[in-house]
DNA sequence: GGGAGATACTTAACATGTTAAGTGAATGCG
DNA sequence: CGCATTCACTTAACATGTTAAGTATCTCCC
């Protein structure tokens, strides 16, 4: 608790302060991020609880609506990169919560379904985490939580035309 | 882009539409993680041009602001955790674009701060990064903007107090 | 002044993010 | 038909997220 006088006369002079950009805090990543963190912090401890990672509890969620899909659809639902959800599934597989057949149209893709072990695991979860999202909403406040959700959407949309990676010019 | 129709008599059926949740979508975490992709998307391309990462860039920024910080405050100015830091400085180190030091008074301690080759990298990205962050703005709108930011604080400050790790009471 | 406990990191171990490459199966077309 | 492309994943490789341990210092109090 003894906060240090900083000691800027500690040796060499550190070449800080030149370059002058936004306070970045304030930048729209970092609230996002730490907006998206104090939410997720209230979930993990329940998740955690029932063995369960952020990633594996979103891929159930996507898959209890449905009846199957195919890997690359599940990966636009669960919002995941294909290594990322093809390592997961193949855990999941493993712990009987979820199950692959190859469809016989296509011998490439693979429909992926929860198991019934899985909805058993998840009917076990949602309780909490339906409370726990209710708390939120509580202390948000409904309308306000809905309106940062259009705020959202509308950002996404702001940014969806604008593509993302095709700007590159000086390598390769 | 055949849109194969599904297929539900493809053998035994799977166990779904039996847990009624929210639209897993509309989830404010899905929201939050969604919408601070898009954003991130557009500045990731321009990063890796310069051999950074998106932390490593949060890390500099962090560091351009001040003479020197210990390595935990860092970790909170930088939304890192401690682990997390001391892996990306122990690179930044060794690219020489950081610079540490243990401070005198305490040898538990050590002192961060940016070097002069740090700083004429910041120099070289930093044009590009606020083209993209002014066009997100005219994209999106200043001052709604401004408003998301601050209902994204809200948030934030509707969750701090909440905690958020204490209620496991089955296990340990 | 010496040992218990708190501090400030660092390591370790496992899971995911991210990009690139690899693999086997369809498709298109000459 | 035959073969180059495209597709739908999977592997690989490296960086970070996340939790638990480990390590060296410091502090405090008897």
């Amino acid at each position: 608790m003894v906060k240090r006088p900083a000691d800027p006369a500690n040796g060499s002079a550190p070449a800080a302060r030149q370059v002058p950009m936004r306070d970045f805090s304030r930048s729209l990543p970092m609230s996002l991020l730490r907006a998206r963190e104090a939410v997720m912090r209230q979930f993990r401890p329940s998740l955690r609880e029932h063995g369960l990672t952020e990633q594996q509890w979103r891929i159930l969620r996507a898959l209890a609506a449905i009846e199957a899909v195919e890997v690359t659809e599940l990966a636009r639902t669960a919002f995941l990169l294909g290594p990322s959800l093809s390592r997961i599934l193949r855990d999941l597989e493993a712990r009987h919560l979820v199950e692959r057949k190859t469809a016989k149209a296509d011998q490439r893709r693979s429909m992926v379904s929860i198991s019934k072990e899985g909805v058993k695991l998840m009917a076990s979860v949602a309780p909490t985490s339906e409370a726990i999202y209710a708390e939120i909403t509580r202390r948000f406040g409904a309308r306000k939580l809905a309106e940062l959700q259009d705020m959202l959407g509308a950002l996404e949309q702001s940014l969806a035309e604008l593509g993302g990676a095709e700007e590159a010019s000086s390598e390769e």
